[in-house]
DNA sequence: GTGAAAGCGCTAACAT
DNA sequence: ATGTTAGCGCTTTCAC
């Protein structure tokens, strides 16, 4: 590795003159700089972040902690992050918690280890208390979720009315036995979105037939699919669903395919999310389509500006940004069946049988 | 933040002897150990990684160099990575080229001033010369594409092959006009992929309609739509076809859903990947699945092994893996239509008319 | 068993 | 316009 030593000797100038070229300080002569220059091109110099950064320069790197990136819901904010940070030279630290308490805190401790310049954070239900103790000396802002133990700072979706419309819609076409497939209520946001269901099924008078993953669960596509049988399998199941997770609405459309049930006529769906696939699914999946590209950019970029600007002594207000979903009305929602619903052929142990399109 | 010097001062020590206790020095005192550690616990002290590093430490941090981590390809990948980074503690530092050799110069040249232990890159098509300069001082493999430049260890597909079983697939079923489309042979998986499909072809003895993407035109899913389009409206309009991308295969289906293509009587498709939702496209996607999360896995394995054991003086062969893909047959392909194929319809400007299922 | 001091590569205050 | 010096937090001689 080169260092500004090799080229003082070099060019027989001393370390700080070398420093101050490749800094391009006024008071180092052109021709100086010049050469100083060269000498680095020609050495392959790149400069020790490392060094720098116990001279007091603040790190670039900024540290994403995701349940999971291979999830598309966190690919896509992984991707406009890496994009935003690297158009304002930083970079970003991958960090999977695997939705673990444990992982979490090691992912979280190595970040402040590293002295990243922020945090974004999607957090595990209940993260660790030196999660929260870590996190207090480093800028940093919850994304999607958020727990009470770590800052205030939060960008998210509007989960309860984004469920809550997507059950409205249903309720409108007529149905009257409307079942809600989430994840484990222990996360802010599945709490949310149960409740965002709730409340529509109460404002319309009906009874909900809801199946959220048992408390502790993931929200898994097995899970999705695994509850969508149990629902069919009960006496009088659901003519409508709405899903509440990406992974889940995933397990659902394959449930729903491998056991050739005919959607909308057997079963209305409204999903969650709207991934590539989505739309050519069966009738085309009517859908809540969220703008996660869109809300990592501003959560990124607000970062930015906070880690620039909290030096202020000013008192930091807390900050929270909520985005809307939007319903894409497409073909898996329609009326439900007049007469009492023919049920749909579901087998607990379903047999490979793709329903072939014609 | 908390240092040494101030546990030292909390216990009227001396740092030597706070740094000794916390790397677990066999000089030191069990008692004053236990102390010591119990300040840092309290004052939540976490080691300053520069500092380290100015030592001579090496970081934990792996760059990973990719177009795009929402193509869920990438996405896989950096799952997998991160995974087996983490389980080794290592970080995964996450780096987007977009495939412009401006950006993954600028990605490697931080990866270089970070100084990191190692990096796994998916070139782009010509590296800049620098990124060569800079990557020979840092151990890294190539994943999934392969530049002479950089340095022999690669782990990727055999892409000849996948797209040669792809397409001998469809002349097995008795097709004789097949497309292939597939992105800018820049790219040597790309230049592979299209042999693959020439030597298919020409083994048969039959002629080849070919939309290769335009030399510098990314394989996007907007690339594959178009030139599926364009295809259809040529005189005598392919059988059959055969997709070399993810994202092209993305575009040619969603292309094929919004102009109501029957499938697989208009059209034969082979796939390119495994992705979710290619099952339930249609009548289901025959498509080669490739073992992505396992090549990553192994490519990771693979480095943090070649780090430990670089430093010795034997001189490191270039090792190279190969995966192969598997073909996975659902309902996209059948035989090619007796009589002279009905043209299909196909229009250049598309309405929106989802084929609804029965 | 513990302390003092040097030094990693860089920058900034203080000389010339 | 350039050189000298000190110090960031840590590890590692070398001393006691």
């Amino acid at each position: 590795m080169t260092t500004t030593k090799d080229i003082a000797a070099r060019l027989d100038l001393s370390v700080s003159t070398v420093g101050r070229a490749l800094a391009d300080d006024h008071r180092i002569s052109a021709e100086t700089k010049f050469r100083v220059h060269q000498v680095a091109e020609e050495l392959g110099y790149v400069a020790n972040r490392a060094a720098r950064m116990m001279r007091g320069a603040r790190s670039t790197v900024i540290g994403l902690v995701v349940p999971d990136v291979s999830n598309s819901f966190y690919s896509t904010v992984a991707h406009a992050l890496a994009e935003t940070m690297s158009s304002h030279d930083h970079q970003v630290m991958l960090c999977e918690s695997g939705d673990s308490r444990q992982n979490e805190l090691r992912q979280v401790r190595d970040l402040a280890a590293a002295q990243v310049a922020g945090v974004v954070i999607v957090p595990t239900a209940k993260p660790h208390h030196d999660v929260s103790r870590l996190l207090r000396s480093t800028p940093h802002v919850q994304l999607l979720r958020k727990v009470s133990a770590l800052s205030p700072h939060w960008f998210g979706i509007d989960d309860h009315n984004v469920i809550h419309v997507a059950t409205r819609h249903l309720v409108g076409l007529g149905h009257r036995r409307i079942a809600y497939i989430g994840g484990t209520v222990d996360i802010p946001t599945a709490a949310a979105r149960l409740a965002g269901f709730h409340d529509a099924i109460a404002a319309a008078g009906l009874r909900p037939d809801v199946g959220i993953a048992e408390l502790g669960s993931p929200s898994s596509a097995a899970h999705g699919a695994d509850t969508l049988r149990r629902l069919f399998r009960e006496r009088r199941p659901p003519t409508a669903l709405v899903t509440g997770s990406v992974q889940i609405t995933r397990g659902v459309l394959a449930a729903l395919h491998e056991d050739g049930v005919t959607v909308p006529r057997d079963l209305s769906v409204v999903g969650f999310g709207d991934e590539p696939g989505f739309a050519w699914w069966g009738p085309g999946l009517t859908t809540i389509s969220l703008p996660m590209h869109e809300l990592a950019i501003a959560c990124g970029v607000w970062l930015l500006h906070h880690i620039d600007h909290q030096t202020q002594e000013t008192a930091q207000a807390p900050f929270t940004s909520v985005s809307s979903g939007t319903l894409v009305e497409r073909g898996s929602t329609g009326p439900p069946p007049a007469a009492p619903a023919s049920r749909a052929t579901v087998r607990s142990r379903p047999v490979r049988q793709p329903v072939r399109q014609r």
